[in-house]
DNA sequence: GCCCAGGAGTGTG
DNA sequence: CACACTCATGGG
């Protein structure tokens, strides 16, 4: 099926391809595909109109991807409130059709347990190597994030054999520690309660819980540290500390959005960096 | 080969 | 509370 809708503004490089999700690939053609539920879809921008095409299509499909693209955030409303930071002006009038994503909230937080110390060619890799064992068939040769039950199954031994490295015990021990029932109930708190029940989660930390925040649970007043934040804290604003200096920092300065001024100060620290940004793997550059 | 990665867990002072 | 150390590994 085929059809578009307004999501405007949009850039769905800087937003699909800013690390924070990791299973959507761009052609060559300007077009961004990837699973999105039980669908494999395909995106392309036609000035303020996205086109969608997606497989196997339904009624659902509409309301998936303006979901996930949170079509409902007013854009002009968190840079015109992020934009009295003179600091992060400069480098955010570029940014405007980056958004914050919404990840179904098992997938994201188990992607970002795998995402710690590694980088995000890596990232990818792993994610793509469990969907390609454990997850459900979408279309051709996709697959979806394999769910709670699906991924359950894998022994700590099958995990490692996916490269893994030792976030293979944090994924086994995750998938013992909660489930769907869990889930559910995280979804009714605010972020200051939800980041506290997460971070007892095994394999989920400070930074972790703030990605699972933002990205899957969709509070926009988290703002996840990682190495790329702190030398974007420190550079522009001179501010050094340990996590949770960092975070009142951040949430003081950037208040209810401070997740959008996060991913813009990721995406601009990552763009600084010496060797390129490193978005991609050398495979998918080319 | 070397360096580093969207860190977390654990132990110690 | 703050550090220090370890963890397993692959992409750049």
């Amino acid at each position: 099926m085929r059809f578009d809708l307004e999501i405007d503004p949009l850039d769905l490089g800087q937003t699909l391809g800013c690390g924070q999700t990791f299973r959507w690939r761009a052609a060559p053609d300007g077009t961004w595909a990837g699973p999105l539920g039980d669908q494999f879809v395909v995106l392309r921008k036609a000035g303020r109109r996205l086109i969608v095409e997606a497989k196997p299509g339904g009624r659902h499909v509409r309301k998936l991807v303006r979901k996930h693209l949170r079509a409902d955030d007013d854009i002009d409303e968190v840079h015109r409130v992020l934009g009295t930071d003179k600091v992060l002006a400069d480098g955010i009038s570029q940014l405007k059709g980056l958004r914050i994503v919404k990840i179904d909230e098992w997938e994201c937080l188990a992607s970002f347990v795998l995402a710690t110390y590694a980088n995000i060619p890596r990232i990818t890799k792993m994610i793509e190597t469990l969907s390609t064992r454990y997850g459900t068939r979408i279309a051709g040769g996709v697959r979806a994030f394999p769910t709670h039950s699906q991924l359950a199954r894998a022994t700590s031994h099958e995990l490692m054999k996916c490269g893994l490295g030792y976030r293979a015990q944090y994924v086994k021990t995750l998938c013992e520690t909660i489930d769907e029932h869990q889930l559910e109930h995280l979804r009714t708190l605010p972020y200051e309660k939800l980041r506290k029940e997460l971070v007892e989660l095994p394999g989920v930390g400070d930074k972790v819980a703030d990605c699972v925040s933002l990205f899957g649970f969709g509070r926009l007043e988290a703002f996840p540290i990682d190495v790329w934040i702190e030398r974007a804290l420190a550079r522009l604003y001179g501010r050094k500390g340990n996590y949770s200096k960092l975070r009142a920092f951040a949430a003081k300065r950037f208040g209810p959005y401070a997740g959008y001024a996060q991913e813009y100060l990721f995406y601009n620290e990552r763009l600084h960096a010496p060797n390129g940004s490193c978005l991609f793997s050398k495979e998918e550059r080319k």
